[in-house]
DNA sequence: TAGTAATTTCTGTAATTACAGAACTCATTA
DNA sequence: TAATGAGTTCTGTAATTACAGAAATTACTA
């Protein structure tokens, strides 16, 4: 019989989870899975489906779809407790780590099929003899940075979170540091 | 009179902008909107709203409101065409420009709305003695890390584009240069 | 094995969003 | 000032997505 959430110290904290709720909205994730996201990410005790729909007024199954959602981003995993059969859940709190499961799931997400397709695109151009050199140069491009994007995506994620946020602590005063090469640009 | 466009070479030209059309769905776009945005990004020329319409087969109302979008976005600007009263569009051809300008418009509509919600829930909060430590703490981190991002994107977008370019070609190795403070990490 | 709790999948409805076509506004020219 | 062309806003419908509640499945317990 785990302990209900108390909700004594709601308002910050319920505010927290509506306010996070319909960004979720603008995020392109839906509200329930962005409150559930919430509620997870400021218990400090793993939640089971049970409780966090009563406690977000959410359907059972809707409760059941969006954890899985948030397992399949890796946001959220499954504590085993312990005494209790129901499964239970808690959210990744560790902000950087929580970047790098968004950062990832979104390159696999949209960068990786936009690359894929723009491939069929120029694998389709090259029979094509009478296509704009232009048009071609264009879509070359895209290709280009998109891989370029891909690539480097790929490589920040298996960076130490300390490294990164040191890296982005310093900014743009990174850019000195390859300005040894300094070439005039734009 | 405009010349319409060629449709000759449609096939690679015209996929890529299917492709782009319901990539866009992954990428919070809608399908007008995006594909709209492919055409203009693969027309040599500038083209009016009339022949929009008519190349992909949606409602003049529609491109009208689609324009407004991708304006807003920055990624298509008006163009005066000499002699012709109707209003041209182009898109910006350069993919990093693009980029640059997708990232800014995200931190205005993702990341900034955030911040200033957290900092409610943080207002808040501080009247609440009874609010959990731990709760604080992960808000308070959620707004620092939150804050770290904006202020590092804020600075990426005033980086010259070749820098960036460079910067992330040269990815992971960019971290070397780092560790000269050598702390161990994770 | 029957019974029950937990979870998932299914089904229909509500809400939202995308969109076409019509009506309207504004500017231009006759 | 009427007539026309361009562009925008409005209105209703179609399509999609989010969701609740029911039914079905799975896992456990007696």
């Amino acid at each position: 019989m785990t302990e209900i959430l108390d909700i004594s110290d709601a308002s910050a904290k319920s505010q927290f989870v509506l306010y996070w709720g319909d960004m979720g909205g603008q995020w392109g994730v839906n509200r329930s899975v962005a409150q559930i996201h919430a509620l997870l990410f400021l218990s400090v005790s793993p939640l089971n489906a049970e409780q966090i729909s009563r406690e977000l007024g959410i359907a059972r199954s809707n409760v059941s779809n969006s954890l899985k959602e948030l397992v399949g981003w890796k946001l959220i995993r499954r504590i085993p407790v312990p005494g209790d059969r129901r499964e239970h859940f808690s959210a990744e709190t560790d902000v950087w780590e929580m970047a790098m499961r968004i950062a990832q799931g979104r390159k696999e997400r949209e960068i990786d099929p936009a690359i894929s397709a723009i491939s069929d695109c120029l694998e389709k151009a090259a029979t094509e003899p009478e296509i704009h050199p232009e048009v071609l140069k264009r879509m070359q491009e895209m290709q280009a940075f998109l891989t370029t994007v891909d690539t480097w995506y790929g490589q920040m994620l298996n960076v130490p979170k300390s490294k990164l946020n040191l890296l982005m602590k310093m900014g743009n005063k990174v850019i000195s540091l390859l300005t040894l090469t300094g070439k005039k640009s734009e």
